[in-house]
DNA sequence: AAAGAAATGATTATCGCTTGTCATAAAGAC
DNA sequence: GTCTTTATGACAAGCGATAATCATTTCTTT
């Protein structure tokens, strides 16, 4: 491989002017420029991107730890992630750390000895300790951290109460909340306060039930959700967490019989792709996926640039509907 | 961040040893190892991997180039890629080509000059020549590349069988296929090719009809879907080359008033989570995307080390029989 | 006790690039 | 014609490891 000696070499100049030429630093002609551009051509050059960032001892690299690749509203994320840090000269490590906090520490562990720019975190098994340790930029997506760069998250709020709204709108007069994992605390809880607000507000029956671990890691709630739907018969309105549960709730129906939805409305959260696949459609609380990847991007560049960036971006949620109401 | 020499003094060692230590390298005495172990975690040090990628002129990052990221075949092929490599030391770089050559050949240069370990390439768009140049060990998935290191693939050709025979012996004698892009060659061709033979054999009339590259990037077939169902109306039974597509078919046959399975069967591809998503459930070809993704990494473990590796490994499919047949 | 193996020290080149310093020219401003 | 700006050369330190060389010292063996 072609080093920039070689290219000073090859185009007449010094490997000072040519890297002066490579990060536009001080004076450059424009011949200096076409020639360092020749040569490179010639020798087919490419920058050792890891001499770089050792010199400068960080990488164009942003770790991004999730704690589920399979997950369909995850697959959508990291997708648009990928795409944003594409775009502004940024490369993804991916890190998935199943939702197991030594998992994700040894992820952390190896972003900084990467030398990654930043981190997007996903994932929120680590207290921030971790991280005040290491001093890298960490941007969360629908996290808490106490005291973390930034954290973009949709109105989660909003979205409980947009769903209630619409059952209760629906005529349902039953409802039922699978909510997220018990004794976890993350921003996806305050849809549920939502729920419950407007619930209490219409005077309307509601129960919640919580989640558990092994159905958010293995994605499989449907003995779950039968039961869910035996013990509480009377049910004609669900809200559901997310699309993954809304599409299995489906599957429990068929098996109970229970038609949606004419005798059961459901609606979940993500509008990820897979709630147009089942049958009937999902309706479904959507999350600006795109555009907060895009400003989980943007805000980790700032902040790695070094500019002031907000704590807390919250972007709105709408309600998508579909067959399910 | 405390750096090798900083270990060396905490120790009472010097760089080398400490090195010898890090490495398994040369005599290194029970006591030394402890005090450099220590030491370690006294000044919290990681080692600067960018520093030692540079030294080694090779880092232990793969670089995972996927047409798709959205896509279900390929998230659960990323997902158990990631959980793979990382079994085995390797991080992950993913790069998204988005069927496009240019981000392809862009993604294929950032890998080299970021000196990746090997590349495991779900892409194909670009020429063998391109790699060429860069000596990269690359492993294929699903993909012919002329000269590459190894390939690995399912048994496209028995999948086409497969289905065929399971619509035949389901009593379907209008068959329908929906294929590959036309124009691009890929192993999974050879899915149409144990089809067709099948019904050759059997003397079933089939149709075949080849779908476009916008759809394969949108992942958008209703429409061509119901259009072919309209051309087709005599058709009873379907093989479609994703489950995608087949979750899909249902949404058309859904539209058109189709019942399934009862007047058309459907026979899907990959055995994606999402085919237990739909209802009915997805009748599917199962690829073995969990072997496949170690069987690729180790390939690409042991290429890198040296080793002769086999230049195409194939890998049973089966069928499994759900809903929609 | 002699010989070899085991363990470490001390030092340094190397990986490929960034960035700083200082010197030196040539071009343009006034 | 001086002064500044522009453009480059020449050189070298530094980023944080690896790994090689050579010199020592301590421990085993026989």
């Amino acid at each position: 491989m072609a080093t920039l000696k070689d290219v000073a070499r090859e185009s007449g100049l010094t490997v000072g002017t040519v890297s002066r030429v490579l990060n536009n630093r001080g004076y450059i002609s424009d011949r200096a420029r076409e020639k360092v551009d020749q040569a490179m051509k010639k020798l087919n050059y490419r920058p050792n991107e890891v001499a770089r960032s050792l010199s400068k001892s960080s990488s164009n690299t942003i770790g991004l730890i999730v704690p589920h690749i399979r997950h369909p509203y995850f697959i959508e994320m990291i997708s648009h992630l990928e795409y944003q840090a594409y775009q502004k000269g940024y490369r993804i490590l991916l890190c998935n750390s199943r939702n197991i906090q030594e998992k994700e520490r040894e992820y952390i562990d190896i972003c900084t000895g990467n030398k990654v720019a930043g981190i997007i975190l996903c994932s929120g098994t680590v207290p921030m300790e971790v991280f005040d340790k290491i001093g890298i930029s960490v941007v969360t997506i629908e996290r808490f951290l106490d005291n973390g760069t930034a954290a973009v998250e949709c109105d989660n709020r909003q979205g409980g109460v947009l769903a209630a709204e619409k059952l209760i709108a629906c005529g349902c007069r039953h409802l039922l909340h699978v909510g997220n994992i018990g004794g976890v605390f993350m921003p996806a809880d305050m849809r549920t306060e939502g729920f419950r607000e407007v619930c209490e507000r219409e005077h309307v029956h509601f129960e919640e039930i919580l989640t558990e671990e092994i159905q958010y890691d293995s994605m499989m709630y449907e003995e779950m959700l039968e039961e869910a739907l035996r013990k509480f018969p009377e049910t004609d309105g669900l809200f559901v967490n997310s699309d993954v549960i809304a599409a299995q709730t489906l599957q429990a129906c068929g098996r109970l019989r229970i038609p949606v939805p004419e005798r059961l409305k459901i609606i979940g959260f993500d509008d990820a792709f897979l709630a147009t696949l089942t049958t009937p459609r999902l309706t479904t609380i959507h999350q600006p996926v795109r555009e907060m990847a895009e400003i989980a991007v943007n805000l980790l560049h700032d902040s790695v640039s070094g500019k002031l960036v907000p704590k807390r971006t919250v972007l709105p949620v709408r309600l998508v509907e579909r067959g399910t109401t």
